[in-house]
DNA sequence: TAGACATATGAACAAGTATTGATATGTTTG
DNA sequence: CAAACATATCAATACTTGTTCATATGTCTA
């Protein structure tokens, strides 16, 4: 039941370009971090240690593909998650690789 | 509520591997076009337009990560999605993609 | 305004990877 | 066994991309 649609051309170039940005231990455990709370991007430099042009640049690609979102506050900038959406993927994501069962 | 627990690193490292598989059209098309119905290598390179040998190793690296699985008929081995998980993961995303909604 | 602090950007390099073309392995049929 | 068909592998190339270092932009305080 439930008939799959094959995904469009634009789609299938926008969910690879999605899934291509995940698909970097450093991106994902910046998105990880800023999955908890909003971070500062010298919190998730210290925290993840990494330097903070290397953070800087992800946020930016995390940005662009709107998966983070940044609130300024006064001199720091805090990351988090751009909606439920992503969150919510991104913690399924992480139980299925945990469970890792065959079901078959 | 339901407190997030940050993936460990090997978990994070998988993670990412998966995700990083996915993040190509071409194995995004292979994968969807695979979704409906088991496929041989032959009409998946004729039907995407792909060279035998292209989708023989972009198979060769689904396969290695468990998202697809062969069967061997006669001459031909048919492909399909290694299980469920990955399936509904496809589905999922593919969705997320569609609507695009922001709901914050 | 100057100086300190926080983040962003630009150029350059190293490493990874998608793609191609040729060839090898494996399977069936004559 | 040989020829034909289907898939896999190997080697080489072009391209993408993660990371670093230096520098620029933006923000607050003395």
């Amino acid at each position: 039941m439930s008939k799959v649609v094959l995904p469009s051309q634009p789609e299938t170039t926008i969910l690879a370009e999605t899934f291509r940005l995940l698909g970097d231990s450093t991106r994902l455990r910046i998105l990880f971090f800023c999955l908890e709370a909003p971070r500062s991007v010298g919190d998730i430099a210290a925290s993840l240690d990494l330097s903070q042009s290397l953070v800087s640049h992800h946020l930016r690609l995390l940005r662009g593909a709107r998966l983070v979102r940044g609130n300024r506050q006064a001199k720091q900038i805090f990351y988090e998650l751009a909606d439920k959406h992503v969150s919510d993927m991104l913690v399924d994501m992480a139980h299925h690789v945990c469970e890792e069962s065959g079901d078959d």
